[in-house]
DNA sequence: TAAAAATACTCCATAGGTATTTTAT
DNA sequence: ATAAAATACCTATGGAGTATTTTTA
């Protein structure tokens, strides 16, 4: 399983409609419907009703979908971690200036 | 960002050591080297010190792997979730019991 | 029969492997 | 000098696209 396979699993539950999902993904339908038999056969479980007139989540399908926000919204709190200590957030705020002699002696202080 | 890159960075930052995450990871050292790096380009920081003596954490990698684990965490969920549907569980505990009249009126109680 | 998803195939992007170089001690 | 990671290059797996078939309401 790769975050792919969530994403698409997500677009699809959301539309309910495999075309649609696909365009919003910018993938063609064949791949997203490959993907999604990929999530299921992984899972085990068949996630989708499909007919020619509508695209339904099974009792299993349901239960993912409940938990699968959860998998992005960790995800979503790991890179923010990470963001705000790249921007020097360590938890404590860093002030720097600098000052210019007549010398051209720049430096940190 | 796929959950693969996730999984390489959790090896490396167990072992400290790029050759032995790849050895874990059954594959090689360059690709983890190179799938470790994307990561960090994604993510805008460094999240290991590398020289040849020792690779450790940066603090925006210790952050990062406070947070990581809770990805897997979730993810694990969601699969757990399917699979007790497919079981035939669907996630609240179901007793029930019922009285045997002499008139054969059962009912749940 | 029409609308939707599945499938067969093809192509290409990229994950992974091999060999080598760089780097820090 | 050596041990470790990075890099250049190559290979091949599988992700994505195109065309077609299958399905069912």
């Amino acid at each position: 399983m790769e975050l792919r396979h969530l994403r698409y699993f997500l677009a699809v539950a959301e539309e309910l409609h495999f075309a649609r999902a696909a365009e919003r993904l910018h993938i063609d339908q064949s791949p997203l419907s490959r993907a999604v038999k990929e999530l299921e056969e992984e899972l085990g479980a068949r996630l989708f009703v499909r007919t020619t007139r509508s695209t339904q989540l099974t009792r299993a399908g349901r239960l993912f979908l409940e938990h699968v926000p959860r998998v992005f919204a960790s995800i979503k709190q790991a890179r923010d971690s990470v963001r705000s200590a790249a921007n020097g957030f360590h938890g404590q705020l860093r002030i720097a200036c600098r000052t210019v002699s007549r010398h051209r002696d720049y430096r940190r202080c």
